[in-house]
This record gives structure tokens, sequence and C-alpha cells, in this order.
DNA sequence: ACGATGATTTGAACGTGTTCAACTTGTGAG
DNA sequence: CTCACAAGTTGAACACGTTCAAATCATCGT
């Protein structure tokens, strides 16, 4: 079973520093050359360790780049934290949250093609939707709930509470949409938060509107039928 | 069940009779174990040729799954006639879209997985955004104009020349959660069709209420502006 | 009929992700 | 301290997609 060392002392273990060396020498040769051009036999030479020695700690490639990806969503949830705290407005509150996730994520814009495709893959561990990737999931979603919960709009007690996991559904098309933007400095991407942002603003207020209201209400219904 | 070998006709030189020998054993293969467990010398061997032989004719494996794509599409646009001839509703139009499409592609759903995996790589040919497939697309979006044009929506001329475009990015959603649905019978795929066209119907006719024109209005604006 | 030229076909070889049986090292009970 | 067992590590080997120089074949002008 697990060790006593283990829960005191999450780094010291020498199979901890072993697969904590394996990860930082695949994320640096991630971010350097791409995923696709980054072979395990480099990984394992780079960082001092047999092939296999890497397939003991993380069971595919894949795997590894599931690990980029919290370290990436980490970041994002720091970085987010200042947005928050600083403006009240549901419409500044999320066009923050997402300029920051694309700050973050810049960086890695070449590479985000390489992880989508994997992450389309509805039996991959990475896919989004995946049981794996709940807890991932479930903290993005909670940001969202953060941007609604401290804002000054206000909406039907429904709506309110399945619009965090809308916002992290608009996120992913944001995403997408981003995966496909070749425009010079990421013009396209900017431009679709900057508008699409005050829209959904404009939108959740009309839902004051008795005739949209109702179409409003069958949609959280809609969603609701639909969920697993 | 619709032949796949339909394509093996129409032959006349030697090379295109080795090129539809290939296609119609790899797109037989991909059906009998998907596409996965289907190697390309399997493909080769059971066909009679080399594997060198086979990437004379389909530069990757991925094309060959192109292939297969297109033959799926042309399923679906010739079920679809049957349904717009008899049905002038708009919702009904859409929904009988989407059901047929559903219908073609319900023995390959688990295959389906694969497809949009590389279909989810920006660089690959096969992404829906991709100049190789902007034929295939544009086919597409002619079904969504046709089941616009030929219904009883009345909707201001903006709104009704981006609509079909809104559409086919609307099925691409359908797709991505049948890709997921695990459900018996595609049972939760087939709610969210029932259930979202005539909401996207009723969400339609709403333009007629001046604030929510105002706001589709600004949404057609949005479109065109972060179009490449 | 006969080369010549381009189209077609071959299969060995490469680089990749992944596996696995064997080996080495660390740990804790006696 | 010893030693058995678990933890960690190794690298050769496998299957796959893909490439390519060479071999074969088909077609055509003469």
């Amino acid at each position: 079973m697990t060790t006593l060392t283990a829960v005191t002392d999450s780094a010291t273990t020498k199979g901890e520093q072993t697969r904590e060396l394996i990860l930082s020498t695949a994320l640096r040769l991630f971010a350097e050359q791409g995923y696709g051009k980054t072979t395990m036999r480099a990984i394992a030479t780079e960082a001092g360790v047999s092939v296999g020695n890497a397939y003991y700690y993380f069971s595919s490639k894949e795997h590894l780049m599931q690990a980029y990806y919290d370290h990436l969503q980490n970041e994002h949830r720091e970085a987010v934290q200042t947005v928050l705290a600083g403006d009240k407005s549901f419409a500044g509150r999320l066009t923050g949250v997402l300029r920051v996730w694309l700050d973050v994520s810049a960086p890695y814009h070449e590479f985000a093609g390489t992880f989508f495709k994997t992450a389309a893959d509805p039996k991959s561990p990475l896919s989004p939707f995946s049981p794996e990737s709940q807890p991932a999931r479930e903290a993005s979603v909670e940001i969202f709930r953060h941007v609604v919960a401290g804002s000054d709009l206000k909406l039907p007690a429904e709506l309110a509470a399945e619009l965090p996991e809308l916002l992290w559904l608009f996120q992913m098309g944001i995403v997408l949409f981003w995966v496909h933007d070749d425009s010079a400095d990421l013009r396209r991407t900017k431009l679709l938060i900057d508008r699409s942002v005050p829209l959904i603003d404009r939108l959740l207020r009309l839902t004051r509107i008795p005739g949209v209201r109702g179409v409003a209400n069958d949609i959280v219904g809609l969603i609701r039928a639909i969920k697993p």
C-alpha cells in the first residue's frame, strides 16, 4: 500500500523525484519543439533515464500531455484571481477570464492543435468530457461559478444554476476558434471575445422579457434533460 | 444496408481499378473492425497489393478516411431529398435533416470517434475548416440553405443570409454531442435534436421583438467580423 | 516490332509509441 | 545486520504508419 512518506513528503521519494524530472523535461521539450516532434526517446535521453522508465510513471505520451494541460490550467486559475478581485460587472469579469486564458495559453498556440486532436477522441482520457478529466473540468467550471456569483447579474435561479457550465461550454467554443485562428496576434479570437461577451450579457438580461424568459426556461429544461 | 462497393464500378484504366480496389477494401475493413485496428498492411494484403502501392494512391491512412467521409456525406445528401420534398415547416425540415444524418451515420458511431479525433487537428486536411474540405463543407451548407429557403420562415434578410452556415455549425455541435453519446439507441442525441430544433425555431421568430432583433443584428455583425 | 518514356508496383528499411521480462536498488521486519 | 520483497530501472523487441530507390509494366511514336 501507499507508504507513509508519500503522504507526509510528496516530492522527496526517489520515485517522486524521477517522476518530476521526467515530467519537467517533457514539458520543456513540448514547449521547445512541439508535441509531435518530441519523441519519448528524446524525453528519456534528455532526462537521463530509460524509455521504459518514462512509461513506468506515465502510461502513455498522452498522459504527459494531460499533465501539461493541468499545468496550464493551474496557471490560469491563479492568474484569474486578480481579474475577479477588481471587476464587479459580469461582462468585465467574463472578458477578463477569457483574456487571461488567452494570455496564459498564447505561447502554446501551435502546440494546441495537437492537444485538441487527442482531446477530441471520446475514448481518450484527455477528452474534456471524460471521467478522468472531471476534476479539471470541475475546477474550470468553478471559475465561471465565481464569475457569475461575484457579478451584478440578476437572473432566474434556474438559469443562474446552469450558467457556469454553459459559460464553460462557451469557453470551449472560444478555444476551438482559437485553435483554428491563424490571424496575426490572434486578432480574430480577441475580436470574438470582446464582441461576444457583451452580446451574452445583453442576451442574459433579455430574460426579463416574458417571451424570452419562456425560451430561456426551456433551454434550461433541455440541458437538464440531456445530461447523462 | 447501403453497399460500400458502389464505388468500384466505372473504372477504366488499370490505375483506376487498383485505386478503387484499395479504397473499397479499406472501407470494408474500417467498417468491419474499426479504423484503429485496421492496419495499412492488412488493407494491402487483403486487396492483394503491396503497402507501397496503397501509398501511391492514398498519401496517408487519413486520406482513406477522407474518402470514407465523402461516402457518408453523399449518402446523407441523397437521403435528405425525400425529407425536404415532404415538409414545408422550418422545424420539421431541420429535424428531418438531422434525423436522417443520424440514421445514415448510426452504423459508424463507434468508428466516428477516431474520425473526429483527426478532424479536430487544424492542420489536418480532414478538418471541417480546412481548405481541402471546402467543397464538402459547401455541399453541407447547401443542404441547410435548402432547408431555410423552402420553409415558411420569415426573417430579416441579413440573418437569413447567415443562417445556413449557422445551422451547419449547429449540426457540428450535434455531431460532437453524438460522438460522445453512449446512451442506448442514441436516446440522448435524439432528445437533443427533437427538443433543440423547436427552441431554435422559436428563438428565430423572436427576432420580431425589437429588443431581440437588436441582439440578433449584432450577432450577425459579429459573425461577419470574425470571418477570415 | 521495338525501344523509350512515364505510370505503376514492390518490399525492405526507418522512426515512432509501446511492451515486457529481466535486472538493480531501496526498505523494513526479524 | 540480513535478507526477502517491493519499488524502481533497463533496453531490446514489437507493431505500426510511412518512405523510397529500384523493378516492372503499359502505352505510344516510329
